[in-house]
DNA sequence: CGGGATCCTAACCGATACTG
DNA sequence: CAGTATCGGTTAGGATCCCG
């Protein structure tokens, strides 16, 4: 509500903020394919997790992509990284407190997903069915 | 809870459906630029709303975009596609009700971003300084 | 009006090799 | 262990043209 930016909030949210507003650019941060899955495991493992730990628990996500992606999260002040300079050197994750709340939304969309994957798995074989051998619909 | 799937749910429910499992297929879903913006202006549009109207509203998307972020939560049974056969054609898109779920959640993240969006921006700042120039932290 | 079909570029991202 | 650097294939996605 201070920022340097012309923008009416509520009531119609998603509209005030689609012109070039701060929210979008942060609503893009969860347009991410490891983003709500690195907080989800940040979050359920509460104790502050090493990368190849991290690593292992993301099964499939490179290292590559796993640091860009804690990089980014770092840079926007949601995971906090803890360098110990032993050898071999100990790098600990964590969820900031801003990256516990924003996990707490990851998570109800876990919960959503869980709870809804099959309807949508069945409405994709409906929709394919449907569209594979339907040019002309109506005859 | 009847899938195909070896797959046991909570709770720790990021890490079960880490390994191919329909739920991290969903969540996928979401990991899309535009699906949460669509789905808000769906939601915050309480009637059905017609193709170029949606692209107005969605300032910046391309029709093939919109086109295929559409198809995509069409074939997911988010959202409800209704033609019009009339000349000019009219095509209107709704929310189903799975998708107003959905669209629950999404407006959820919209309000988050709303409200949290200068911590995220001020945190980039200082991690941008930071790291700008301390290419040796401790001299 | 609501798309489909192409072309083309930037980015994403995986694989691999190397480093403190 | 926890990265960085580089190469290269794949894709996302914008621009443009066209059609019912």
């Amino acid at each position: 509500m201070d920022t340097a930016c012309d923008w009416e909030p509520s009531p119609n949210l998603v509209e005030s903020y689609l012109h070039h507003c701060p929210a979008r650019e942060v609503l893009s941060v969860l347009a991410d394919k490891w983003v709500l899955l690195v907080l989800g495991v940040l979050r359920e493992s509460g104790d502050p997790v090493r990368f190849n730990d991290l690593r292992r628990r993301l099964d499939g996500i490179t290292q590559k992509m796993l640091t860009k992606t804690l990089r980014g999260l770092e840079r926007d002040g949601l995971v906090r990284r803890d360098v110990y300079p032993t050898v071999p050197p100990r790098v600990e994750y964590s969820l900031s407190e801003l990256g516990a709340s924003l996990g707490e939304l990851s998570h109800a969309m876990g919960r959503w997903s869980e709870q809804h994957h099959t309807e949508i798995l069945s409405a994709r074989e409906d929709f394919d069915a449907r569209t594979a051998r339907t040019p002309a619909p109506l005859r």
